[in-house]
DNA sequence: ATGGCCACATCTTGTGGA
């Protein structure tokens, strides 16, 4: 089963390099992160064309998050259970035996802000629900945008972003403490070039100069990390005229649909 | 040159992203 997320900062604009890149991508589950559009305006009829069902939280102008998949999806869950949010960043389906968690972190802003304080408080809440998921199922992929970049190796200059959001200690220990709840980085199971990033400022001609980061996760939990036979960012879209500033990433995994 | 872009709503300027 072949699993992407891909933060396409708004399917409006986006929705061709989507539906092009699903043709040549082979993948059974993409997971969507920035929509910026109400669940009404999703663009249903487009995916189901491209042979995909969807499940959708959206959320007019911000934010926003689906799953669309190729195999039949149940138990669908939107957002964090038991935690209070406006704001529409997660939707969970099961597909093929596997427990997909479509997540779109908060930025953060800056350190002083109070969308800080929101991310660390959104991450605690992340952090116990996957607790519960891993509880509750073997296979668990928790698949999109954290707006985290785990170690300087996935920050193209670590001197100019120390002390900003993204990197910062806090944000770091919550992805430790993320993982330290059984789940695995998928992309760093594999040997991957240097200077893997899957996030580029619009600005500075940042993609040109892979000034990046990589910002954009799959964690699978143990049983289904072990099946996993590759893990790879995808900079192809992220050259096309008008792209996302985030290119997708893809992961294989083994396991049978059941 | 410590900023440069892009998307959205609104209203051609401000907010948010990362």
């Amino acid at each position: 089963m072949r699993i992407a997320t891909w933060n396409v900062n708004s399917l409006n604009v986006r929705l061709p390099h989507v539906l092009a890149w699903l043709e040549t991508a082979d993948v059974d589950v993409l997971c969507l992160q920035e929509l910026k559009l109400a669940t009404d305006k999703y663009p249903m009829a487009a995916l189901r064309a491209a042979g995909y069902e969807s499940v959708v939280n959206g959320q007019k102008t911000y934010n926003g998050v689906a799953i669309a998949s190729r195999l039949p999806m149940t138990d669908v869950v939107p957002d964090i259970p038991d935690f209070a949010d406006e704001q529409k960043r997660v939707i969970a389906a099961t597909v093929g035996g596997v427990r997909v968690v479509c997540a779109y972190f908060p930025n953060g802003q800056s350190l002083d802000s109070d969308k800080y304080r929101y991310k660390l408080d959104w991450l605690d809440a992340m952090t116990g629900y996957a607790g519960s998921l891993l509880a509750a199922h073997e296979c668990v992929a928790l698949a999109g945008d954290y707006n985290i970049a785990p170690e300087d190796r996935d920050v193209h200059d670590p001197a100019a972003w120390d002390g900003q959001v993204l990197v910062s200690p806090k944000e770091r220990a919550a992805w430790a403490a993320l993982t330290a709840r059984g789940l695995t980085d998928c992309f760093r199971l594999f040997e991957q070039p240097e200077k893997s990033y899957s996030w580029w400022d619009y600005r500075m001609l940042a993609f040109r100069r892979n000034m990046g980061l990589r910002i954009d996760h799959i964690l699978a939990s143990a049983p289904l990390a072990a099946t996993c036979r590759s893990c790879v960012i995808d900079r192809a879209p992220r050259k096309l005229d008008k792209p996302s500033d985030h290119a997708p990433v893809v992961a294989d995994f083994s396991v049978q649909a059941q």
